[in-house]
DNA sequence: ACAGAAGGCTAATGGTATTAGCCACGAAAA
DNA sequence: TTTTCGTGGCTAATACCATTAGCCTTCTGT
């Protein structure tokens, strides 16, 4: 019986596209041994469990969102929070099984994991800080701009839309409302004085 | 061997205490019997599977969220928006494993849960109407507004928030952004023409 | 060359859904 | 009152799944 040549980075890489093409919720252990020709037990050699290769996934996937978005965001000076946004949702349509691997927490233990998200959460800020937001202002702000994502392309992504055709427009006139709300932040504050001290690390 | 007395509608409801609970996806068909004190197979003599007994419980979920908005709704006529978010947030902590069995599809075939999605989707409308906002503009701001609030209520669920002491706030904040993005809907509108022909229904 | 670690394997256990088929209860009909 | 028969329980069996234990081969470093 030849070695099969199998490493933890790889055995969650071959998971990772198995999660994209049945989701990760799908993600199956007997699915992975297959990929790879070998048995199921095999695989305990390189992953606790089937809970340690979610997790494996999830750091790789958040990663990869960190990634795109930093890419998308980086092509552009204008219109930063609309580049970011189509590539949030282009990540998210192209990586449905990575995306929802996206939204579990990072192992805190996982050094990659927790700098993927951190960087992700830097490149938000800044962006923030282009519209002159700060301190809870920036992260209610943040939690605002990662709802209306989020809820948007989970709600695509199950077929939420009732309307196929429209939803590129739907998504644009979205976009649309968050960059109005970020430039216009301060003017519609309740009461509550903008940028009081400094941020904690949120997501 | 007395009869438990079962019927599909106990099974269904039964099955979604366990959801909210458990979860939508922890859901089993083994919890279930033994909740009523059955043999598993017993209970195929009521729903025809697992597949089915989630599809039961979405309905019931669907028509439970429809109440819970149309009751915040109706209580006031001014913040009715508010009202309705504050009642869709709230159902959602209350009931995660609800809100989670909502989000599926209801089956066509099931009238109940069809005439509840229609129910909420009307409510949600003449809201829209109150902003003014009709046919393909009221779809999209639909949409912006189901998704702000599922993304952040899912979001919440999932404890993507680093902060739990602040996301009261960070709500309140992200129901007036939506109310400002209403209120502006014309002014904020790219070129399209407002309120062109009647809305298909959508979700 | 050899020892030991590493990475495959089979076997066994326990949890899950599902199907088939049996049988008792209880209500309605004779 | 007795008989019938559908309903709603049950057990048994099958097929996945994850997990653990323990074996044995292969590679690697001394």
């Amino acid at each position: 019986m030849p070695r099969a040549g199998l490493s933890r980075p790889i055995v969650v890489a071959g998971a990772a596209e198995i999660a994209d093409q049945v989701g990760f919720d799908g993600l199956t252990l007997a699915a992975v041994a297959k990929r790879f020709g070998v048995a199921v037990p095999s695989l305990y050699k390189h992953v606790r469990g089937l809970d340690d290769l979610r997790s494996g996934v999830s750091a790789l996937a958040i990663g990869a969102l960190a990634a795109a978005i930093a890419r998308g965001g980086r092509r552009t000076t204008k219109d930063r929070l609309g580049a970011m946004a189509r590539a949030y949702r282009r990540f998210a349509v192209e990586h449905p099984g990575l995306y929802t691997a996206t939204l579990r927490a990072p192992d805190p233990a996982d050094q990659e994991a927790v700098a993927a998200g951190q960087a992700l959460l830097d490149a938000v800020f800044a962006m923030m800080a282009d519209y002159g937001l700060t301190g809870t202002d920036a992260v209610d702000a943040t939690r605002s701009l990662r709802s209306a994502l989020h809820g948007f392309v989970s709600l695509e992504a199950i077929g939420g839309f009732g309307l196929p055709r429209d939803v590129d427009r739907s998504f644009a006139r979205l976009v649309r409302i968050l960059d109005d709300a970020l430039r216009a932040w301060g003017a519609s504050a309740p009461r509550a004085p903008r940028g009081r001290g400094p941020s904690s690390p949120d997501r």
